[in-house]
DNA sequence: CTCCTTGACAAACGTTTGTTTAATTTTTAT
DNA sequence: ATAAAAATTAAACAAACGTTTGTCAAGGAG
């Protein structure tokens, strides 16, 4: 059908898939469907991937190499920590911006319990927010408090990521052009209101501290 | 199978149908299972719902007709927007923890572009940023300004819901116990964290609206 | 040349999909 | 009691599902 790119028809199936799921769900997308998208014999798909599954396997392993790619070194100790929250919220909303579609399909799919995956993720996540405790707690947040961790991560990610999962249907309801400016104005936005969601956490900590002295 | 509680078969499909959209998806439930989940022939389904998109249809109306009354008379104007918003996230967290459920369903099949149910959505949100309007303008911001609220309702209610929704897997990285204890203490964080963000970007704006005269 | 591996293909595999049909029971109204 | 309406059933429908089969062409190694 549509040919992708590549020569390489590996690619070519990976390429499709990503693009298909993104727009339907994982389930929703047949093998036939994809094999067409990439210009492929049915059978390449088993051939390659060992099945249908094989092929969303490969996806999330790909976006997980990848968006670790954005934390690295995002701790760095010659800036202040807000200016590295900030720095790390500009990757994160490039990083889905430029990977729009892996991001999509590999979010979406995460709660979907297929055994074959449920063990990497929660590795995956885990070692994710091993990355950032420095981070947090120079941000003067307690990194064993895992209580506002697992709030304050998850709702950053929830954040970004749901702001292009959203995006046919806010479409319909804000007349946004979604360029350059948008995204930059965006990601300040967020580093705004996360910063100073995060600076009354840590002083609400301190207070509690002091009165239990 | 299951023979859920109701001896009204329709009311039987619609809860099994509920049950399996959230653990698998929509498209990965077929109808077969429905009806013997419901203890009930699968012919019942085209007969009471003309067909499975039905199904969808009547449990994403349901969800907004419950939805919507978490909003009602939230902005108080005997209280102080504070403790408005605070209120306001209790009940949203509230609401998602006696209808998880239901809201995963309503949440994760969102962005499916099911023509039958697009105009329904975009219709219902648009609604929703209606009915908080006012709280927006008395917590300092401009509700005319669409895209503060864009950026700050969707957080705040994509961070609710995909605390619900990545359950799951966060089940495997912490080690919470998710009881009212909880709850209370996860809508108090998330409260003070939206409530300083916002306080955050109401400043920066009267700073940018005086620098600009 | 022969041998063997690899890549690609059409075709068919047995299941499962959502929906419909026609017959039958149950309920309601007259 | 009887007729009409509504509820429920088993069975069948074509279509689509993911996977596998057997075959054939190409290319390198011995």
């Amino acid at each position: 059908m549509k040919e992708r790119g590549s020569s390489d028809p590996k690619k070519r199936i990976l390429a499709a898939a990503i693009s298909l799921f993104a727009q339907k769900g994982f389930a929703a997308v047949g093998v036939r469907e994809i094999a067409a998208e990439a210009g492929v014999n049915i059978a390449m798909i088993s051939y390659y991937f060992e099945g249908k599954v094989g092929i969303l396997k490969e996806i999330m392993e790909e976006f997980f190499r990848r968006y670790f790619l954005v934390f690295e070194g995002v701790d760095d100790e010659s800036k202040t920590p807000e200016a590295c929250v900030r720095g790390l919220i500009h990757n994160i909303v490039n990083f889905v911006r430029e990977n729009t579609e892996l991001t999509m399909v590999s979010y979406n799919e995460l709660p979907l319990d297929l055994p074959e995956i449920a063990e990497l993720k929660a590795e995956k996540i885990a070692d994710m927010i091993q990355r950032i405790s420095g981070l947090v707690l120079r941000m003067g947040l307690d990194p064993k408090d895992a209580f506002l961790i697992a709030v304050v991560g998850p709702s950053l990610i929830s954040t970004i990521f749901t702001n292009f999962r959203l995006r046919p249907v806010m479409k319909h309801v804000f007349p946004f052009k979604f360029d350059d400016a948008y995204y930059e104005r965006y990601a300040e936005t967020i580093a705004t209101l996360f910063l100073h969601g995060i600076k009354g956490l840590a002083e609400e900590r301190k207070g509690k501290k002091r009165s239990t002295k």
